[in-house]
Parts: structure tokens; sequence; C-alpha cells
DNA sequence: AGCCAATGCCAACACGTGTTGACTTTCCTG
DNA sequence: CAGGAAAGTCAACACGTGTTGGCATTGGCT
């Protein structure tokens, strides 16, 4: 369909760097001039194929979270499978650090952080949507969710607290998986007051 | 003690402009002029009082918890005591944002990380090792308690995520309080493979 | 080969930043 | 009242930022 373009090599460089400064210094602090410097380019080939620092962001960040299909796990097994997922899923290639990224830089630019609510709505309160028939409580469980997995992102790879950096991935599933799990099926007391 | 230096009022204003702008917008994007804007004086006096930026933001966020006595909590109720205070902590008094001010900062800069660190194990883990004999175990059972309290916190009052913006305060008691309850009492599974 | 668009590099602009120094005003003290 | 330190104001520096336009170079086409 598309016609090749000679420059391919090039963009796929920019955004390649783009995506390593972004989640290692947040929006503000990448530099178009430091990205640049990495993909071994001048800056202002990053403005040609990119118009601007905010357009190549949203272009760094347009990412799915490939959650598991939520019809093949056993009910009782959810929790500890989506910690599972999430920790390998941003443990694993660091190329692809997209979701660290959005976390980093939600905290001070708010394109980041409605880019992150909306994945958080179109892609988790799905699943909580399909194990709870009730939308107005499967959105409470969903919200909860998010608030125990960010926080375990935030804890283990941005802020780097010791005790969570040194736990193992799988007492964290267990653990952490225990609390999702009972976000997700378990007993909320009164979750309307 | 103090000589009550004439200069006192002026540097109460600068210390109370700069913890709304470093909460607001964290560290990089709060800057001294506007820090100086809003509290109606010179940029230059900011320097004369506080030295340079990061002298400053250390002043703003010299913070401590102020948790509840936990001896004098009953041991079933920690976790919902826990939730409540904070809760009620980051949502009074706006000029007391300072742990808001490091959880937004801490995303990206590396001196809010590290005093939200200390923060965390000078505060929040001797709580965990005063409900548990094993200080290994303790250490893990306050990382765990800081991953939920932080998320909270985050998509709550950073992301601003709609579920739990929408939240009562009382339901998030009774329902982060039984996972940090857990967190710090309860069964965890394997602590240490 | 010879054109010409695509690609890349260089220098510069306009702006906002933290920070500094010199000057003026205020107010306490002798 | 006179002196002087403290408090406050003003203008500027040096630097890094995103962004722009002009110029050289490349490489595929007829």
């Amino acid at each position: 369909m598309q016609p090749e373009r000679r420059s391919d090599a090039t963009r796929a460089a920019i955004l390649r760097a783009a995506r390593e400064r972004f989640a290692a210094d947040g929006y503000q602090r990448a530099t178009i001039r430091a990205i640049a410097a990495d993909a071994a380019i001048d800056p202002s080939m990053v403005m040609r194929y990119y118009g601007n620092k905010a357009q190549l962001f949203a272009a760094a960040v347009d990412v799915h979270l490939r959650l598991p299909d939520v019809a093949g796990i056993p009910r009782d097994r959810l929790g500890e499978t989506l910690v599972a997922h999430f920790i390998k899923r941003w443990e694993g290639d660091p190329s692809d650090d997209a979701l660290l990224t959005l976390l980093r830089s939600a905290a001070t630019d708010e394109a980041a952080a409605s880019r992150l609510r909306d994945i958080f709505a179109s892609q988790v309160a799905p699943v909580a949507l399909a194990v709870c028939p009730d939308p107005a409580e499967a959105t409470v469980r969903a919200g909860l969710v998010a608030t125990q997995m960010l926080g375990l992102a935030f804890c283990r790879q941005i802020l780097r607290l010791p005790p969570v950096v040194a736990a193992t991935p799988s007492s964290l599933v267990v653990q952490v998986g225990a609390t999702v799990q009972r976000y997700l099926t378990g007993e909320l007391g009164a979750v309307l007051p």
C-alpha cells in the first residue's frame, strides 16, 4: 500500500530513540536534540517527519495493552494472570516501554494523562465488564484494579522502591494477584455509598 | 530562639506559592518566575532566601506523614485507619500538598524520588515492623502497602481517573482498606521465593 | 547523462529558563 | 537625627529549548 519511502529507516530510528528518551526522562525532560543525537541524525529531521514534539510523543506512545482474552482464563485466576501479563509486558523488550513512558509523563503532562485514561477506559474497563454484570459496579472494580496495577508499576519501575524492586515476579503475581482478583470478583462491601 | 527577621512574611509567601506550584506542575514545569509572581515578589528574592531552585524544592517538600500511632489502633482496623488517614491528609488543606508534590515530581526527578523513598523507609516501614515480628517479611509487607497507597493517590489525585475520583472516601476506606489490611497482617503466600 | 524531488545538514531565530549583580528604598539602632 | 544593614527592584547574562529556512547531497527516473 504505502510506497516504501527511502527514509523509513530514519523514521524508525527517530521513533526508537524517542521511545527510549521519553521512557527514561518523561515528556518535559526529553529533548528533541537528545533524541536526534541518539538516532544519529539532525534535529530538523525530527520536525520534518513528525511535525513537532507533541506529535512525536503521540506517535511514540501509540500502544495497546494486548491484554489476554478474558474468556480463556479461569475466573478464579484472573488476578494472577493479569499481574503476570503486566510484569512480563513492562519487564520485557526495552524498546516497547510505551506504558512506562505514559505513566512517567502523565504525572506532569496532561496530554499523557489523558491518553492513559483512554487506555484505561478502552482496555481495562472492558475486562471488568466481562466478569461483572452490573456496569456501574464494573467501573468501580476497574478503577480499583487500575489503582493497584499502576501503583505496582510506579513503585517498581519508576520510584524503584527497594523492596518492590527486589520482589520476584512470581511472588508479586501471588501477592498482588490476590488483590486484583478480589477487586474483580470478590466482595467489595458497599459499592455506591 | 530565632531573631524574628523582618522578611519572614515574604519567606512564608514564597514557600506557600512554591508548594502550590510544585504540587500543580511538578519540579520541571514549575518556574521560579511563576512562583515569584504568585507570591507577588521579585524572582531574585527567591534566590536570596532559598539559594536556588533545588533548595527551594527541598524546603517545600520537607514534610512528615504524621501517621497515627500504631499502638492505639486495633490490629484488625489498621488498613481502614491508614487509608482514611491518607485520604484526609491529601484531600484537606491545599497548602499542604507536599506529598502530592513529591509523587508528581518523583516520576521525572530523581531527587524527589529519593526523598519519597526516604519517607517510605522512615515512616511506612516502621508501621509494618510494628505489626510483623520478622524484619524481612515486614519490609515486603511495607512495599506492598506502598504499592497500593501510592497507586490510589496517583489514580485519584494526579491521573484523575474518573471512577477513582468519583468514589467516596468511605467506600475507598472499605475497599482499599481491606487490601492494606491484608498486606499488613494477612496471609501472603510464599514471601521470599 | 540530466533533471528533480526526496533526503540530510547547518546556522540561526525567538523565547523562556535559572541565576547574578548593581541600584534604590525601607526601617531599626546608636 | 544619621548611619547602615536589611529588604526589595530592575535589568541583564548565559544557556538550552523548540522550531525554521536555506543550502548541499543523494538517488531514482526518463
